[in-house]
DNA sequence: GTGGTCTAGACCACG
DNA sequence: GTGGTCTAGACCACA
């Protein structure tokens, strides 16, 4: 019904996956604020807890901070931590069954579409 | 406490994924027979219902077909279909998520290990 | 209007907390099964999600672990983890403040009553 | 990013509580004036509105006076009676949890530190 | 204005 | 039966 969210994966999940693709992507530097919870929650028609969720996630995550009565603002580093710990992450517990697909369904670089070879600017 | 499964899955869709991993990489073949559901449930400790819901997915995809009083068996052609519907499935709906998260986190061939240019066999 | 709770922390506060006693005090070992979130909920007129909150936050701490629709269960070592962890955290984070606020009112062992000199039993 | 506040309180009490320090500590004497609303809600980068809170507070405990156009001022027996009603509320409040904290902890006087037997001068 | 907590009630997936 | 997610709406403390 609405075509935001994907519903085959929790809104709050989605919502802080946008927040962390906007880090490593520097729309959102740091010390930024983050969208209230009432303006994300009211303009996504979407449950103020929901959003809350999401953003309490981030908090865990050190993310993000939150100044009492202020707002919530990206940390410092955010981007470098963000970088380093998904990228384990997703290297440790996402990639080997990924890889494995792949080769079992025998896909090949014409078919998934070119994979830089050197790193791209991070900086 | 059981490292066998994940907890981030539906068991069912593990033990399914189990076995089309099976089939794909040829240890089950042509009509050969699934373990059965009772084997499957004592040995990894699963409920009966869990791995039954697996194999119906299994027979309502075609993979595999009931023989009444034998048990199930792969279906011919399992292999190839299955090989077709897993490959468009996975470009469409897992790929470009997964390419999206590589290319934000800046990873490259090097950290992701090679994928081969050319298709492998197939038949 | 309810003595089960205090009202100075919030109430999935004091359940977390009330579950980490019991594991200290080896009211709740290993492997244990924690009381439902809906028993709780029911028994202690709570909203269910304010126990799921509670339980989350246990979970994440790796003091539970879920088991798919079976429920949550007491992990190995949890005691022996939690009283490393709480301890640290008392005396890093809680102690230095609440020994100052002894000092500056002069309060005295015997205002205090007896903390022993040797460590307790703690297996 | 500010090291000077703790999350896990309001603002407006750990102002209050760092004059209520500094009062117990004899650095603010009987009569002494505090500095103002306005100095410190610019030297610490909070709201004024913020600061008054507290010192509200302080006001409302009769810990200090307000002198129309002069400021505010540690009123007579401050420390006395300080001294007698944080006892108090310290004891019955906060001692009986952070006790049976320290029992549950297995935590030692080595761990903790000493605490004076004897009752040190008051004043 | 901000986030934090809670309720009541709903629907879902899983086993 | 279990936990997981979400909604709608309320009240609170804080700045």
């Amino acid at each position: 019904m609405d075509p935001e969210w994907n519903d085959s994966q929790p809104i709050y999940r989605q919502i802080r996956d946008r927040v962390v693709a906007m880090v490593l992507d520097g729309l959102l530097k740091e010390g930024d604020p983050l969208p209230s919870v009432r303006a994300v929650a009211t303009e996504s028609r979407v449950n103020p807890l929901t959003v809350m969720k999401a953003y309490q996630q981030l908090a865990d995550d050190g993310l993000v901070e939150k100044r009492r009565g202020l707002g919530m603002f990206v940390t410092t580093d955010a981007r470098e931590r963000l970088l380093a710990g998904e990228r384990e992450k997703f290297l440790a517990e996402r990639w080997p069954e990924i890889r494995a697909t792949i080769e079992r369904l025998g896909l090949t670089r014409e078919l998934l579409g070119v994979i830089p070879f050197k790193t791209r600017g991070e900086g």
